[in-house]
DNA sequence: GCCAACGTTGGC
DNA sequence: GCCAACGTTGGC
């Protein structure tokens, strides 16, 4: 059973535009200086989803990525305590599902998103993903 | 632009 | 090993 996640990112420095772009290849999700952030890509498999947050000015899940290489040294640093691993856009939500409705859904109060807003790598439980999935396509 | 929350760092 | 200081993040 593949696990879920939830990845966050300023759209001014990688927007979902920019990860389109790197098409089925995909990217480094690199630049995590977090140890629970990088422990969560550490626990994931190929083949997990997860959910491509904007944060700042649309603070919005706006994409389903597919991890699609296991945590490895992140190659933007030489200290190596840091790994990432490799992401790749799945499909665009055809409605962005923001924050302010994940927040006002009772369903979604414990989303790491509402607890920890600064955790740039979140573990998303299956209920969760299911119901932002729905809100998406409401 | 401000402020609160939180993680990390460094001194003791 | 503890704790205060500091820097960063992100929401409003």
């Amino acid at each position: 059973m593949a696990a879920h996640w939830l990845f966050k990112s300023e759209p001014s420095v990688w927007s979902w535009t920019d990860q389109v772009a790197k098409g089925d290849q995909g990217e480094e999700w690199d630049g995590v200086r977090n140890y629970q952030a990088r422990n969560f890509m550490r626990a994931m498999a190929v083949g997990d989803l997860g959910f491509f947050y904007h944060s700042q000015d649309q603070k919005a899940v706006v994409g389903i990525v597919e991890v699609c290489a296991l945590a490895h040294p992140d190659s933007s640093t030489d200290d190596p305590r840091w790994d990432c691993v490799d992401i790749r856009a799945k499909t665009a939500l055809s409605r962005p599902v923001t924050l302010a409705q994940i927040k006002a859904n009772p369903e979604l109060v414990d989303m790491a998103l509402v607890k920890s807003p600064r955790l740039s790598v979140q573990p998303v439980t299956p209920e969760e993903w299911a119901e932002v999935l729905r809100m998406a396509e409401a």
